[in-house]
DNA sequence: CGGAAGATCCTCT
DNA sequence: GAGGATCTTCCGG
């Protein structure tokens, strides 16, 4: 676990939630990896990302604001959640305006039994290997959209480095060709291989 | 105002 | 690996 503070609170050598994600949306994809993610007392290690821009064909921003997307376009280290596919919800964190961060894997640490209730498995892996999957396990929903990271029922806590991979994004049909997807080298909890 | 597409997941084969 | 579930959003007409 982190022997630092919250990002918000103790941040990494003095950088602060918004220092933090005021930068570009790849840096902060990469950072992200090893992060703990605490929400509802539920949670743990990132595994995976994803980055999109406003310029990004694939992104919910590519034309400008919308009555959905409103909260890629509040403070950096904002939260942005959207329903997809009619079923699920998909997890986003803000950076500068109309850039965000998908968070596609997560590393069960806290709360596994409950998060194990609500995805329906006991299998550690499948408890938050996707950016659906996790949002079940976590009970995370548009009840909690449009909030800062640094305020309940959210807490993200620092990393130290961590080995890398990156492929491309998972899912789209625009852009499909940029490598803007991230991953922890030979974690056991992603969504797919990378390759 | 209709319709197609969608940053997914699960269950088959 | 393919197909279905399910429904909101947004664009085009």
């Amino acid at each position: 676990m982190n022997t630092q503070g919250p990002i918000s609170a103790a941040p990494l050598e003095g950088v602060t939630l918004r220092d933090f994600f005021e930068r570009d949306a790849i840096a902060v994809a990469r950072d992200l990896l090893g992060c703990h993610l605490v929400v509802n007392g539920m949670g743990g290690r990132i595994t995976e990302t994803e980055a999109y821009f406003p310029d990004d064909e694939a992104s919910h921003s590519f034309r400008g604001p919308t009555k959905r997307n409103g909260a890629m376009y509040g403070p950096p280290g904002n939260v942005y959640i959207y329903r997809i596919y009619g079923m699920y919800w998909c997890l986003n964190f803000v950076c500068t305006p109309g850039s965000a961060v998908l968070i596609r894997a997560i590393e069960p640490e806290s709360g596994i039994v409950e998060m194990a209730e609500r995805r329906g498995t006991d299998q550690l892996t499948s408890l938050c290997s996707g950016p659906g999957k996790l949002c079940q396990a976590m009970d995370i929903g548009i009840a909690i959209n449009d909030r800062l990271l640094d305020r309940e029922p959210y807490a993200l806590f620092p990393s130290s480095p961590v080995p890398i991979v990156s492929g491309t994004r998972i899912g789209i049909t625009k852009n499909a060709e940029a490598p803007w997807r991230f991953g922890i080298q030979g974690s056991r909890y992603l969504s797919k291989p990378f390759r």
